[in-house]
DNA sequence: CTGAAAGCGCTTACAG
DNA sequence: CTGAAAGCGCTTACAG
């Protein structure tokens, strides 16, 4: 199928490209009759304006691109949800890519995005990320920058985030109120924000009510994992610890345990509570049901790509940007692991 | 920042624009000493070409279009996964899109995609989706067009999918073979083929071991979901149907299913056996474990780019393509929700 | 109200 | 081996 052009609605009516393309665009100085002209050959030959072309003349791409660690995860896929209706809803459609908590992946692929001229980027940072040069260089080249949920501190572009330290003590604080004396708690790497956050939140909240803090009851679960919550509680049973109660710093990661737990004939709650982490879909299906702190993905998903919009607005407007941080709310969700 | 051009390129240097976009691209008719000249001082100035300005030229976008009923979901979010990653080792970024089981939204994505001239695009079906215009109208544009698990039998374009009648048919016969007399089937909507075919798949499995098909054992699960199963399982206990086994349509609406058992009471394998289907991560985390048919996301996803990348090499090089159809293996994966 | 012309930044057929 | 020129399809400042 030959592709419509603006020179062949021209030629079929006999009028100049130029009048034909402010037609189409409703400018004021051409006339209704030459307007209704023209709108009526353009839909009669199907004519959509060529993008490639378009982009060239306006530098603007209307594609924004997304960087998450993990696709195939429960919160990070309600992130993208939310991102991808919130761009259609306005006009632009959202390239993903996966960094597999890789930073050599999420340099080059930020380096894609750069190439590729998108009008926006929004990143959740890979666990390894330390040095941030590859978001400053996006920054340079006058890219809108948002991080959300997993991010650096060090770079000054809009953030969306919860409170993690808060979520976690709100977490911990929760066993503590329904009886646990001696709370492990499965923490997540060392690097990365969030996993420090929650951990701080942990401690603080055994502090604050009296309880010491021990770090032996810190087990580490490098990737967050359902496989990472089992070997944390097979060596927290090897261990032979006096622990009453566990705040893991993921759904994933208590269901991990928990499985574990049931096979070694140990009782949730009864003998030992378990306290999750972002509300997986089907933490309530499970039994016993995990009681778990909401972490709302789809919200931050729409939130993050409004962050965008506004600050490609301003650039487009050529009016000097604020970075802004905005921090989304969690509350706990009390099911059945918890006493 | 500005951005650098070969046009300041070939100033820096005294030479043609010419000459410095052929020495970029290796052309054999430009001298050793000017090529190394010329890339070095693209190295210098950290010299990207415009992509705008490129595909203008060469109508080639290196961006891919997929569209899926849903993001939050393990399988979708698995074949994703695949499909992003195989591309983006090929070259190709791919813009991802959600049809929420709407026909009509899903139209309006293909027409977006066709606008925004993506060189080929990936779809699963919507639910709803009977009339297949939009798909042709892709095609028309000389679009390369891939359909995986959830196809239409009526568009000549290449498919990706499982062999879900015989999925389903192995299914039905791991119950019937540890001794189910009574299988009942939570199935799918009446038009998508996948729902049809594990339909029909569950009925040829009853009749060919001498079990005769009721349909009053069959139930509607709309969405086929957690709420879904749910439902179903709580009509069917009201129905007091002497049920000694059921064949779920997914993972999600077996796990529904097995709530409410739990809750009445009902032990599942000894009082009743369920099967799912899609073997999604957590099948193996809830109590009991469910035994589920194996379908491979990932794998379907890097499929599914491959296919696109042999029709649209196909297409660049003007051979003519002939559309392929690609089954994928499934296998039954016992665990402890049947005996 | 209409249109000729320049230009976005590249690629490539062609001439020398 | 090098480069002038045309052209991809649009947008927009400018002239009339």
């Amino acid at each position: 199928m030959k592709e419509v052009t603006l020179k062949q609605i021209a030629e079929n009516l006999g009028i100049s490209i130029t009048t034909v393309s402010k037609a189409l665009k409703n400018y004021s100085d051409v006339s209704k009759k030459t307007k209704a002209l023209v709108k009526e050959e353009a839909k009669k030959l199907h004519y959509k304006p060529n993008v490639f072309a378009v982009n060239l003349r306006t530098k603007e791409s209307k594609t924004v691109g997304l960087i998450v660690p993990e696709i195939v995860h429960h919160f990070f896929s309600s992130v993208i949800n939310g991102i991808v209706e919130e761009a259609e809803r306005k006009g632009y459609l959202v390239i993903i890519l996966q960094s597999n908590e890789s930073y050599k992946l999420e340099r080059k692929q930020v380096d894609l995005l750069i190439s590729k001229r998108v009008d926006g980027i929004m990143i959740s940072l890979a666990n390894d990320t330390v040095d941030t040069s590859h978001l400053l260089e996006a920054m340079e080249h006058d890219i809108p920058l948002v991080m959300f949920d997993k991010i650096s501190k060090l770079v000054k572009c809009s953030k969306i985030i919860i409170n993690d330290r808060q979520a976690a003590y709100n977490a911990t604080k929760h066993l503590i109120d329904s009886g646990c004396k001696n709370i492990a708690h499965f923490r997540g790497a060392l690097l990365p924000q969030n996993s420090i956050d929650r951990f701080l939140g942990y401690k603080k909240a055994l502090e604050d009510h009296g309880l010491k803090y021990d770090s032996s009851l810190v087990y580490m679960c490098e990737r967050v994992d359902y496989e990472d919550g089992r070997r944390a509680a097979e060596q927290l049973i090897k261990d032979a610890k006096k622990v009453d109660g566990i705040f893991a710093i993921t759904d994933m990661a208590a269901v991990g345990a928990m499985t574990v737990f049931k096979e070694h004939g140990i009782k949730v709650p009864e003998d030992i509570s378990v306290m999750g982490f972002s509300n997986w879909f089907l933490s309530q299906a499970i039994t016993p049901a995990l009681s778990t702190i909401n972490q709302p993905g789809y919200e931050m998903g729409r939130g993050t790509f409004k962050l965008l919009r506004k600050e490609m607005k301003a650039k487009k407007a050529g009016i000097p940007f604020e970075p802004q941080t905005k921090v989304l709310e969690t509350f706990v969700v009390k099911r059945e692991s918890t006493k």
